[in-house]
DNA sequence: GTCCACCCTCGAGGCGACTTGAAGTCAAGG
DNA sequence: CCTTGACTTCAAGTCGCCTCGAGGGTGGAC
């Protein structure tokens, strides 16, 4: 047992180890890696070899979060946190990719709800086969019983 | 040219190609072939070692388009083929399938929602850094400027 | 006979976001 | 000293849905 790599409970200073970040955003030590590794989060850091993060760290992976929920890529987060460390403001960066990204979404959304109408009537579905079933005929309106 | 393999105009009798039904489908002929590989399409009949489908084919591949829009994977659409052929109510699988992808696919909508709201905050966002943007806040009502 | 379009099989590759495994390092507790 | 447990790196594997390429075959038109 190692006092310092204690994942449990709050570290005496406000250091954390990856396995603390871990934890308290809810991900695998391994995904944190793998941000460092493709540029998404930048590198901190290390005691005796050992990555040792502040508390931004937190911040910046609930930002991925919220940004992954926005329907960004990794690739795109990563040019969201180069551009905000590089002064570009970051406003013009998230206009663009909102720009890109929306139109994509609302089809996304728009196949979705449509997905949704025909599991809905699927399940008050009937049929005996496929060849009958009118939910799988193209160009019918879905309803079945 | 090949009459018997030409893949456009109607062929003399309705034995179709596989390049045929590729096009007349709008898939490639290799993801017939995929599909048909892991069971979903049954093994057609085969003149000179080349397979020659009835036209039956053109709605099954529609039902796998209407099932994939669905939400269902190409393992749930053979099933449902496979039970359509052994005589099991397509009706009790569609419920099923149903009843496990709905909760998925309602989730799925929330999220694609949420990401639209963001992202209908984010082409308004006027921040220069990361750091001052409450879209990026956990837990802070979005908006920017 | 030659050409060409189309077909065949089989194995590999590619996407995106990770996860897993092997082999090794480090610091503290007993 | 030895064990423990978290950490390290790097390569490879996973998932679903295909697509592509190599190498070879078939059959009709000229």
């Amino acid at each position: 047992m190692a006092a310092g790599n204690d994942t449990s409970g709050p570290s005496p200073d406000q250091r954390l180890s990856i396995g603390e970040v871990a934890q308290r955003a809810g991900r695998r030590a391994s995904s944190i890696r793998y941000y460092e590794s493709i540029g998404v989060l930048p590198q901190p850091e290390r005691i005796a070899g050992q990555r040792r993060y502040g508390p931004d760290v937190l911040r910046q992976l609930a930002v991925i979060d919220a940004a992954q929920r926005g329907g960004l890529s990794l690739e795109q987060i990563r040019d969201l946190f180069t551009a905000s460390r590089t002064g570009t403001p970051v406003g013009d960066q998230l206009r663009a990719l909102a720009e890109r990204q929306l139109p994509e979404l609302d089809a996304l959304i728009a196949r979705a709800e449509t997905s949704r109408h025909w599991l809905r009537a699927a399940s008050t579905c009937q049929c005996l086969t496929l060849d009958d079933c009118p939910l799988v005929a193209p160009d019918v309106p879905w309803h079945c019983s």
